[in-house]
DNA sequence: CAGCTTCATGCAATCGATTGTTTGCGCAAT
DNA sequence: ATTGCGCAAACAATCGATTGCATGAAGCTG
């Protein structure tokens, strides 16, 4: 699997060198060889250290490194220079153990190797780090037991707020709960709960897949197949209400052959949802998948039976994930700004930190927009 | 941009009950609404709680919540029920302020949301959490300056461990050299820096750009072009390196002008970089990407000007992506595996912080392997 | 010059857990 | 009755920073 080099150096111990030990080791072939052991000994500055070195207390310190107006001007300046000088650096985690709050976010997320999610998280970070806060993240790979160990995990990691993008197999919340109950923010992202009791950020799934459908529809489709994802999330639920909705406002017949359920909704599965639908004995003229891997499966599928598209069978996905300018023809697909959302559950959760009295909205919706392109556009 | 719904609700606090007030406020419109204020108290059960409530000290409920056998029998099966019962959790800011030292391990990436970064990331989050440790990331958008502010936010935050991988405008370490000064490991991954003196995980970058050379050589090319890196990173200067002295190895010309460098390897400079490559006076019959990126704009360009892949250019790219099986013809690529690169550097830094004394490989190479596909293999 | 304010600083408790060092008790041996 | 031992548990210091309150000196007022 891999071959490990194996290469020998002294390490690199400036600052610490007076607690360290350098000391000469025979190696079995008799080669002396150099080698720095490092100490457990940290050469961490503290408060303490500081006050020790000027002669005044801890306390004077720390109210001069904040320029506190009860501590003099040159007692202040003295102390600001040595702290430099020595490369004092703050513990956080006794700050944090004090004040009773961190400044760490956790995040829970599926999976973060899929383009949606990895922005999602990309957005958080940057929003988080703007503020000075730093960002815990955790994968559940879809499983509420994993969802759940991470989420207590974090509890015990005292994080300050919690991003949830919830697994498919989760429908119980008791783990979340720990969090309100010990006064912890929650807010959900994308994947959100039954429940409404909670902080969301989100698009309009219902819409967003009602607008995909009558793009469809507008190219002329009058049977159109739908791809819905694991009914047990809310989200896909919406999703394939919205592409009902769409269906019956213009007009067209619900046809139960045409609704189609994924489960884990990887390329395979779309492999197979193509196969099943475009073998019907009636096929659709135009499919609504609910992500863009199943959506890409069916554009290959469907190229390599013959089947023209997007004349013969339109198609349109749901993330705009990149491969959608890439596969041809280019993919149509509803377009959720990811990063935006990151920044936005990062910002929800601040409003919900800062006023804790005051009412904070419980949902934010993102705007969507679908992205026509050549798979769906008949000119 | 979004627009917000705004629902007012009460707030589900069952645990705190005691310490919340429940008042009534009255709206403007003078409908009364009931409404839970969340004290800023936290309900969180300490061992002094659990002391407390079983008359003993909090020292003997530390000792048998770990079974220490200095405790009888009844006392810590006593303590252990009620820490379950009252729904105890330990702090860890505590407990690692006490022992000095954290379980989490900071990571600095350029991006998180690339296809290889991200499973690289997966992968040290998966390895991380199964060890019991967590993971915090951080961006530095290939900025310099951005990367030294997040490793010093790290620094406060006291890591235990660091895993980076460098920007493309990092040539200075001195914000990594504090935490070796401090003791706390930093293992490099994928993009490593020039000093030999630091522990790495990684792939054998100019073997990797070797064999996809000689892939294409294989395949009858003649005049193989080669899109490199920013020559700042040691990474891309390795891939150049692999790809002379393949064709070194196998007696074809270096020619200058088929060596073009890429600074931001994005798609739009891929197509920059094909049109350039192919409308040389003798245009080569081959190109080696330096990414996938570039590699499949190359291929969109190449197609769009009727050039036949691989017949008349056969193309390999490096990452192996998931486009790399989406775009037609297909597109080669160098696989090289992230999820596991991450999962390494984390047993890399376990190693590390195992055994302080005990000598630990310094560099752990990976192997990567040539992915032949449609773009590259004449059949 | 006693009494008061103002300013600069120190003291000590605190956050929650860990851990080296007593202490107190019961029991057996001298 | 004294000594010694072992067990179970308490005491107290510690990690690094924060913060309410006390202190003490200088300066001002009547």
């Amino acid at each position: 699997m891999h071959e490990a080099v194996f290469v020998l150096s002294a390490e690199c111990i400036d600052n610490v060198a007076m607690l360290n030990h350098k000391i000469a080791l025979l190696s079995p072939s008799g080669i002396p060889r150099t080698h720095l052991i490092s100490m457990k000994k940290k050469s961490n500055v503290t408060i303490h250290d500081l006050a020790r070195q000027l002669g005044v207390s801890s306390s004077t310190v720390s109210r001069a490194l904040k320029s506190h107006h009860s501590i003099g001007e040159e007692t202040t300046k003295a102390v600001k220079s040595l702290a430099k000088e020595l490369g004092y650096r703050p513990n956080n985690l006794a700050v944090s153990l004090r004040k009773q709050h961190s400044t760490s976010i956790g995040v829970i997320v599926p999976h973060i190797n899929r383009p949606f999610i990895s922005s999602l998280v990309s957005g958080v970070e940057q929003a988080a780090r703007e503020a000075g806060y730093s960002v815990l993240i955790s994968q559940s790979y879809e499983s509420l037991d994993i969802e759940i160990g991470n989420a207590s995990a974090f509890f015990n990691s005292r994080i300050c707020g919690l991003l949830v993008s919830c697994a498919n197999e989760t429908t119980e919340y008791a783990h979340i709960q720990q969090f309100k109950d010990s006064g912890i923010p929650v807010v959900f992202v994308d994947r959100i709960p039954e429940n409404d009791e909670c902080y969301k950020v989100m698009i309009d799934n219902r819409e967003a897949t009602f607008k995909a459908t009558e793009h469809l529809i507008r190219q002329g489709c009058r049977r159109i197949a739908h791809y819905g994802g694991p009914p047990q999330q809310l989200m896909y639920r919406l999703r394939r209400q919205g592409y009902i909705d769409a269906l019956a406002k213009h007009g067209l017949p619900f046809d139960e052959n045409l609704l189609l359920t994924a489960t884990k909704l990887t390329p395979e599965e779309g492999f197979m949802l193509a196969e099943k639908a475009l073998s019907l004995p009636n096929p659709p003229d135009g499919i609504l998948a609910v992500n863009d891997n199943t959506a890409v499966s069916t554009i290959l599928y469907a190229k390599s039976k013959g089947i023209r598209i997007p004349q013969d069978l339109a198609i349109i996905g749901f993330n705009d994930d990149p491969v959608c300018t890439i596969i041809e023809p280019n993919l149509s697909s509803l377009h959720q700004p990811g990063v935006e959302m990151g920044k936005m559950a990062v910002s929800h959760l601040f409003n919900i930190l800062d006023n804790e009295i005051v009412d904070v909205p419980r949902t934010t919706i993102l705007d969507t927009h679908v992205m026509p392109r050549a798979s769906s556009v008949r000119s």
